[in-house]
Parts: C-alpha cells; sequence; structure tokens
DNA sequence: TGTACATCAGTGAACGCGCGTTCACTGATGTAC
DNA sequence: TGTACATCAGTGAACGCGCGTTCACTGATGTAC
C-alpha cells in the first residue's frame, strides 16, 4: 500500500535485507547466497548493506536466527496434548516438515561455519525455537526436564534427537540414494510420507512398546 | 622414493590432484575447496587439472568417490559375527567415527549439490561403500535383503538408517548446541564418546528390548 | 513557524581478490619405419 | 640403432566474473533554537 518507492531512504532495509537473503537462501541455498545478491534484491546498492550489518556472516545470523524462530513458532502452534506419544510424533513431524519445505534455511541453520553460533541472539533464538523438541522427546522419555537443552546431556534423548535429526536431513540433502517402485528406478519419495510409519516404529506407543 | 621431480610430464597427475583435493577437503571443507588450490597442492600450474578432469565437479566427484571406497573399506574391515547386535553396533561405530575423524570427506559424500550424484562410477562406489550398513540393518530387523539398496525402501530400515546418519551428522556439524558439565558451560564432548549408551538404548539386544 | 545544522542512510565508483576456464605454446614421450 | 613425427601432458598468460568491503559523496530526516 505504500508505494512511495522512490524515496532516498529505504525505511526499514535492515528486515528487508533479512527478508531477501531468507527468500534467495530458499531458492538457491546457502552456498549460492552473497551480500550482493541480497542488496540487490531488496533494491539498494552494494554498498548500502554496511550500514546495517557489519559483514557478510552478519546477515547469515540474523536469517538464521528468523529461521529459528519461525520453526519454534511452527513446533509451538496448536499444541497436541493427548499423550506424549502423540505429542512427539506431532512435533517430529512438523520438524521434518518445516525441513522439506525450507531445505535451503534448514541447511544454514544447521550447518557448522554459516551462521555465527556464538552470537547471544542466535543461540537464544535456536534454543527457544527448539525448546518444544526436547520437551517431547523428554516427555516421551518420562524424563524431567531440569533446564532448557539440558536434555541434550542424556544420552537416550541426544539419540532420539539424532533420529529425528537424522529424517529432517535426510528430507532435506537426500543423501541416501534409495530406489523405490520396481526394477531399480530410482524416484525419491518424499520422506514425509512415510514418516507415519517410521515414527511408529521407531517411537512406539507405551502399549506396543518392545512388541 | 621416486624424487626425480623436476619432470616435465607429472606421471600420475590425476591421482594426485584427486590426493590434493581430498587433503584440502579434509582440512578446510567443501566449501574451501577450490580447483586451483589443488592444482597448486599438486605442485602444477592452475591450467593442468582440465586434461584430467573436465570441471571442479568432476574432480569432487572422484574424490567422494574415493572416499565411499575409504569409508566400504572400514565398515569392511574385520568382520564382527557374534550377533546381528554387536555386528549392527560394530557398524554404526565404525560409521559414526569414520564422520568424526574425515568430516569434510563425509560433508562432500553426503551433501547435495557437491559431487555429481548421477555419475555411475560414484554410484557404483556409495553403494558398494554403504552395502555393509543395509546388511546390518537388515540384520537386525532380521528383514531380507533383496537386493543391494533395497533395503532403503522399507520404512524400519530407512527410519534406522536416519538414526544412524543423524548421528554421524551430529559429529560432523555438531548441529545441537548441548551443555555438558554444571552451570551450563559448553563443551562438546565428542559423540563418539557417548555412542555406546546411545546404541545400546536405541537397538538393544534381543533379551531386553522392550524391557 | 522557520531556519541552521548534525546525523543518518543511502549512492556509485573503485579496490584487490580468487575463481574456473581458454588459449596458443612447448617440452617430453613413444611409435613407425 | 637412429631418426621423423604424432601425441600427450604440461606451462603461463589472459579472459571475464562476482565477490566483500572501502571511500568520499550526497540526499533526506529530524532536532535545537
Amino acid at each position: 500500500m505504500e508505494p512511495q518507492a522512490q524515496s532516498y531512504h529505504h525505511g526499514n532495509l535492515r528486515q528487508a535485507l533479512i527478508d531477501a537473503a531468507r527468500d534467495i537462501i530458499e531458492e538457491v541455498g546457502p552456498e549460492g547466497f552473497s551480500l550482493r545478491a541480497a542488496a540487490r534484491r531488496a533494491g539498494v546498492s552494494a554498498a548500502a548493506p554496511a550500514h546495517h550489518f557489519s559483514s557478510v556472516r552478519a546477515l547469515l545470523t540474523a536469517v538464521a536466527e528468523r529461521g529459528f524462530c519461525e520453526l519454534g513458532a511452527i513446533l509451538d502452534a496448536e499444541p497436541v496434548n493427548e499423550c506424549e506419544v502423540s505429542e512427539l510424533h506431532a512435533i517430529a513431524t512438523r520438524y521434518v516438515r518445516f525441513a522439506s519445505a525450507h531445505p535451503g534455511l534448514f541447511r544454514l541453520m544447521f550447518r557448522e561455519g554459516l551462521a555465527d553460533r556464538a552470537d547471544p541472539v542466535l543461540r537464544e533464538a535456536s534454543q527457544k525455537g527448539m525448546y518444544r523438541i526436547s520437551y517431547a522427546l523428554a516427555g516421551y522419555q518420562r524424563i524431567p526436564l531440569r533446564a532448557q537443552m539440558d536434555s541434550a546431556r542424556h544420552p537416550v534423548i541426544l539419540g532420539m534427537w539424532a533420529s529425528l535429526h537424522g529424517l529432517a536431513h535426510l528430507a532435506v540433502e537426500g543423501a541416501v540414494i534409495y530406489t523405490d517402485g520396481e526394477n531399480g528406478v530410482e524416484s525419491r519419495r518424499p520422506i514425509v510420507e512415510i514418516l507415519p510409519a517410521i515414527l511408529a516404529d521407531q517411537w512406539p506407543g507405551r502399549g506396543q512398546h518392545g512388541a
């Protein structure tokens, strides 16, 4: 509604750059990202970002932070409280869905060397964003959560977390070459499709645990 | 033994380039790799590689292929046959150890967009290299392997595979910020250290399955 | 309400860089006779 | 065994590219009086 466009000052370039960067990363992945491309997409000269971000890395860090916020919002939406098992399955499904839907962003968030993991803002966002997962994992195992993220110290929970993250990673990188259909014809069936079966097997309901 | 060095012709530049590229990737990861750097390390001009590889991608593909061969050799070494469970644990441990020891190579092998996954030589190497894993997973689940890689079609096995790969990924990317020690002091305990506990919980022996 | 001026947030040009790839070339190798 | 010559596998210079960052600048904003 405010296409007063040609103003010399942008108004909210910082946010616009984060948006632009996010879009680029979604489209071409973090490896294809560049600061200049973000500036271009935001309709601004290559020198402009320097007024808002001290370096490319700082912009990437901001985008990753936003990614964790988005992830957190998805995980926290409409809680499922029936029982720990369905809670866990629901959270796991949302997590994998998020990864599938936003592979570029997901890579940025979980790859080393892109965002600055030491940044306190990013750290807080990632802890907040992922808290629900720790919560669901701990709930399933009936392990009391002493503190946020504390759960990762427990081998059982760390194992579950790895499992879950592995599924997401699989969905994103397609690391495994898996055949499907007759005769070895390769087709990538989306992980999400068979996720219910996988989850049912890995983390069964209390009743049939250890069938 | 043959340091006749200054020969105009290199002798086996193709292999030397693969070696150099492997070393670089081990040191700085695939994102820090460049064809020129590989040529430099092989002691050769920037134009030389073109006589052996049609593009950077082709060299990366060759390195990835070699990675799968190395992985395969490690997995296939000294077979453990006591029972399916210890076989599985042994294989899983070797897999995670390989990832921890060679994070750069591991990334190259399992990241999308680096090596050319359609390359038939790479495909064969990866299938051969990973066969032992399918075998161990299928053995644990007592699922007959119909064909190589076929196992990935089975949700249960795919789930286990994701789990295993997630552990390796965790070891490589340190994706989870997990605290250890008192007071939230962060320290990265190597995944490998707590791996036995994780494996024992995730894939227990037949007897205690479903404690 | 009007004006002087500091501050902010842009511009455009330029920097130096390393990259992948190409090109005409040349030195070494190996084969035919 | 010796020589002509095709072929192979290197060189070094150059190409055009996009990158992150810097610089002096300038237009717009907002505040003090």
